[in-house]
Parts: C-alpha cells; sequence; structure tokens
DNA sequence: TTGTAGGCGTTATCAA
DNA sequence: TTGATAACGCCTACAA
C-alpha cells in the first residue's frame, strides 16, 4: 500500500516522486538507478518530479532492501597518530573508487573499544571489514565474532591469518634488515633497536632482520640491546633513556613517536644525533624535513597500504574464494643526516 | 508475515529469535531494548535464543523504522593533515558519549568532493552534519542542499551563520593579536603575516588582530608585509621565500604546514630563526618538541574544537530552537624558542 | 515497457 | 504483560 503523501516536514519518498509523475514506484526506481528501459517520455516526467520534490534515495532503506551497504568498516587504533591518517586516505581512495564508502572506527589498542567497534560495524551491516591491529592479542570473543560474521576482513599490520584469511603488512623483516645494515654502513658498531611491543606478530620478523642484518655485517647480535615499547612517545623517552645508557653508537627505532621520545631522552642526557649515535626510522614524514638532523628513515607505504587492503577485501566481495593472500609492502631507506653516512666519503681529515 | 526462518548463510532476525524463544517480536524487541515490562522466565528464555542465534540487531532496519540514524557526519578538508585528527577525536569522544556515531569525509577543500559528501550523508539519513570548512566559498548547490536539509548543521572553523545557524570557531582575531604582541615583546619590529586564504571568514579578523597588534605596540601596519597561502606546506615554502626577501625579523604563520615551508624556505636562504627572524606559529603538536628551535605556537584546542562542535548539534537535536550560537575557542600562547624570547634577561653581554 | 505486491528487519500502535 | 500487524522506503520477481 503507498505511503501518505509527503507530510511538509519529512524529505521525499519513492511514493511521493511516483505519485507527482503519475507513473509507478517501479519506474521510478528504475530511472534513479540508471536503468534504460524507460521511456524519454517517462524518464523525463520522473526527473521532474524528483527535481520538484528535492528527492533522495534514502539509502538505509536501498541498504535494507538489497542485503548491502556499500560501506567497509575500517577498525584503526588512534587516527591521531599521524601514521594512520595516510593509510585510511589510500582505503577511502580505493574504496571510493569501486563505489563503496569507509565507516572509521578508532580502537586506541584497547580490547573493549575494539570489541565495541566490531559490533558497531557488524550491526550496522558493512559489507566487510579492514582490521588495523598494530599489537595486543585478540580477545577471545572478538575473534568469534569475525569467525562466526559471514563478511570479510582483511587484517592490516598484523598477519596472524588464524584470525583473517587475508592481510596486508609492511615487510619489518625486511624494513629491520636494511636499517641495520645501513647504520653499519655508517660505521656504527653498538647499535640497538626500539622496537614495538613484545609478542606481537610483526616483532619477531623485525627481530629476525635486526639479527641478520648484524650477522651479515659480521658484529655479534648481544640480547641487551634489545628493548621493547609501545609505539607511544612517552615510552620512546623512557626506553629511550635506559637505551642509551648502554652507551649505542646506533640505534634502529621501529616508529615516528618513539622516536621522538628517543631524541628527547638524547637531548636530556647531552648526547648528539648523529655524532654520538645514528639514527634509522621507521616510517616517514613530510615535515620532517625542517628536523635537524634530518631523519634518515625506513619508509613505509602507507597509502600503498590502505589501497591493497582494500583491494583484497573487493576481491572477496566479488567472489574470490581461493585461499588466503597475504601482501608483503616492501619498504624503502631513505638516507638523509641521522646517520651521519655521506655517499661520498669525506676527506680523511673530516671523518669521524 | 513472519519471515522465513534462519537460513544457513544469514544473520539471524528477530523473526527467528522469536520463533526460536517461543514468543512474539514485539517481547524480542522489548528484551533487546531493556524494556522492563517482560517477565523473568520470557527474558530468559529470549536471552537464551538470542545467544544461541547470536542474534545482533540490524541497525538500518531500526534506523530506518525509528526514522534516527543516531548517526553525525562529519566533513573535513583532509584527514591527513595533522590539524584535524584531534578536532576528530573531540567530536569522536563527546558522540560516543551520548549514544551517537560519527560518519566521516573528506573533502579535500574541493567543492565537487564536498557536494559529494554532503550528499552521501544525506542520503545516509545522518541525524546531523559537522561542517568543517577552512576556506573557500560554498558553491550554491551545496548552499542550497544545507537550507533545504531539515537536518541541524553546525560549522566549524567558519564564522559564516548564513550557512548554518551554529558555528565553533577559533578566535583568529585573539590569535593573530597575542602571537603579534609576543614578537614585539621579543623585541621584532618588521613583522610579517603569513594568512590564510583570501577572502574567509577568519581572514578579517586575524588581519584585524594583527593590525592591532601593531598598533597597540606603537608600530605601524605595513600591507606589503601581508602574505597569503592556503595552508599547504609548498604554499609555506613559495610564499615564504617572497615574504623573506622583505626581510622581517619577525613573522606570524597561521598554521603548521605553512611554518614548515616557510622554515624550509629560510633554511635555503642561509636565514636562521630566530637569530634572523623570530616565528609565532598557530597550532602546536607533541612532536613539535624535538624541533630546533621549538616553536613558539598559539595553540587552538583543537580535541575541545570538536567536542563543542557536537554539543552544539546535540542541543539542536534535542530539540534547542534558540537563536544560533557562534563559540569561540580561546586560543593559548605557548612560549619557547623560536622568537628568541627570554623571560629572564640575560646578561647584557649576551644580548642580541 | 510498466505496474503490482511482497520482502528486507525493525519499531510502534492497538487489541487481547 | 503479550501478540498481531501496519508502517519505514526501497528493490524486484512476476504479471500485465
Amino acid at each position: 500500500m503507498p505511503n501518505k503523501p509527503a507530510s511538509p516536514g519529512k524529505a521525499a519518498s519513492i511514493y511521493d516522486v511516483a505519485k507527482e509523475a503519475r507513473v509507478s514506484v517501479f519506474t521510478v526506481s528504475a530511472v534513479v538507478n540508471g536503468k534504460t528501459h524507460v521511456t524519454p517520455r517517462f524518464r523525463e516526467r520522473v526527473e521532474a518530479a524528483i527535481r520538484k520534490l528535492h528527492y533522495r534515495p534514502n539509502l538505509l532503506a536501498r541498504s535494507l532492501a538489497k542485503q548491502e551497504t556499500h560501506t567497509l568498516g575500517m577498525i584503526v587504533p588512534d587516527i591521531s597518530n599521524p601514521f594512520f591518517p595516510m593509510v585510511i586516505r589510500g582505503a577511502e581512495e580505493a574504496a571510493q573508487r569501486h563505489g563503496y564508502n569507509l565507516l572509521l572506527c578508532n580502537s586506541d589498542d584497547n580490547q573493549e573499544k575494539e570489541s565495541n567497534a566490531l559490533e558497531l560495524l557488524l550491526a550496522k551491516r558493512v559489507d566487510g571489514i579492514l582490521f588495523t591491529k598494530v599489537f595486543s592479542d585478540l580477545k577471545p570473543a572478538v575473534a568469534r565474532m569475525i569467525r562466526e560474521s559471514k563478511i570479510p576482513f582483511v587484517l592490516m599490520l598484523n598477519n596472524n591469518l588464524k584470525i583473517a584469511r587475508d592481510a596486508v603488512v609492511a615487510d619489518d623483516y625486511r624494513a629491520a634488515y636494511e636499517a641495520t645494515m645501513h647504520l653499519v654502513r655508517s660505521g656504527r658498531k653498538r647499535i640497538a633497536l626500539l622496537g614495538g611491543p613484545p609478542k606481537v606478530s610483526n616483532g619477531e620478523a623485525r627481530l629476525q632482520g635486526f639479527h641478520d642484518g648484524l650477522k651479515a655485517s659480521g658484529l655479534s647480535f648481544d640480547p641487551s640491546f634489545v628493548f621493547e615499547g609501545d609505539y607511544r612517545s612517552e615510552t620512546g623517552y623512557t626506553v629511550g633513556k635506559r637505551l642509551l645508557q648502554r652507551w649505542p653508537d646506533g640505534v634502529y627505532s621501529a616508529n615516528f613517536l618513539m622516536t621522538v621520545g628517543l631524541l628527547r631522552a638524547a637531548q636530556e642526557m647531552g648526547l648528539a644525533c648523529p655524532d654520538d649515535f645514528g639514527t634509522v626510522n621507521l616510517d616517514d614524514y613530510p615535515w620532517l624535513d625542517i628536523l635537524r638532523p634530518k631523519l634518515t628513515t625506513v619508509e613505509l607505504p602507507k597509502f600503498q597500504l590502505g589501497q591493497e587492503a582494500v583491494r583484497l577485501l573487493l576481491d572477496r566481495l566479488a567472489g574470490y574464494a581461493g585461499p588466503g593472500i597475504l601482501k608483503k609492502l616492501l619498504p624503502e631507506l631513505r638516507i638523509r643526516e641521522s646517520c651521519g653516512f655521506q655517499l661520498r666519503r669525506p676527506p680523511a681529515s673530516a671523518r669521524r
């Protein structure tokens, strides 16, 4: 039974348009969805009515009817961590291009918020979910929700394929390896690692890359030069102090915020970078070039990270049912000043 | 007529639960929504069925039926501009606390994307919209959409109350005034303004604050020391070069990204901060303290900006129908090193 | 090519 | 306190 006529304070519905154009809702629907089966005269009448009533399809109703929302959920730890905005832009760009929208949630790497976010996304019936999980384990309840939900998940920055079938990660082994090699190339011999939290999927790879980089350079691996942080600036500071007390001459720091803390600790201790110790930092930002010294970094392709994740998700949505896919994104070493490395060696007199 | 029994691949509906618990959908709905009118025995049966079937209410259907989504739309120029994440967090926090979610869109300060974003939010039937608009004018079509939509809008960083009834902005007059005064206090006499784009709502206030600051200090206002940018780093660089060629000894730069460009330009020109020119930068970040010199800034309360905006919106949603409200957030001067100002004057021998 | 009517999963109004 | 049943706005077989 058709709805009532458009009341003054409410948005026009497809029925209002149909009545105004003296056609059926079917015809209106056909016009709105760009079907070709409509006679020009009818089409014009409908379009005129749409303009007149300022009709705008109700996406809620459409989603309910079609059983798909064309919306992708995305859970990130914290949008105010400067790492994530570009990941989100990458995801958004890829999603938009295929007619999908992004519904974003912050989890603060907190089990409960994570669970709430997931609950919300599932209740809103998103078509698939990008789950960015840097550290901490999965609450069993959350793991179960993922398993029981019938929609595809793509894990980001976490390669625990027991959680989801597909994942896209940075190649942490490679990043640590490259960083370590560069520190060695810059003449460093007592190299420390300021890593992420322990027991994380990428922690092992990073440690291994660090280890192998030292070995390949003929240096020995000393576990007491390995320090664990949690990617936050304060921790970079406190752990950085302990770390610097061991007098390393090189540090690989596994994210930018921790590097900020590390440099603050160094300053308080009267240590200069790169003179007293060199630094390679994971992940780069356009505004870093006003830092002195300019940071030598291993950049992860953040934008691409988001893009690829969406691509995997859309493949599943398009029906791909093959085995799980793990994409590793290659990091890129960007040599600047914080290691004191020069491609062209300075004259011997000026060498350190 | 009740729906079919739960098919294997689909989520359980309220009907499935009702059948499983041998009650009506009404009772299930009452339990789900925490009504008190349900007999304990019925309630238990329903809850057991919910657990068994992993039932989760479909928010699409609920929104359609209740004609409200409990979702607020938010349009920001660019999430990867480090200014906005904290604004978003503030808005999100306030929204969550009142049972609302945020649906985020990037406009890239681009008329078409802005229009698309608005269209999407309206089609998704959000209950209200936070519209962050730093610069550029409103396309007539967009202005019309806002006017015709029956939902409340709150404008952010833009006080054009012809667009929306309520708005929350930073006090740009005050920020510019304070910054200018501080530059003068630091002994600067040839002070330049690196502002935002022209013809923007806050442009005039900023210019006036700058002007009044000079006047109050007995300095004369020279229009050729006023430069216009667009809040991007590249522009800070190019405009910064022109600006520095006029040999100012102080610059008020109206956002962080432009300051980055400005400092890069200065470096290329062999100019040192704060020795050759002092700088006050609008808007502060926790990781700025590893910059040398540490930037003296006028911070805008970003988190609070988002919070207050949501508060205004929720007031409208709660039925407030009074006159429009314009909230101005007071900036906060944070004195550090980039002006060369010392609270405790150094011995005369060391003075500049 | 166009129209009719039933379904999507809720809430809400009336009866019972 | 509970239960049928009609909205909510759209899509889509199936019929005409």
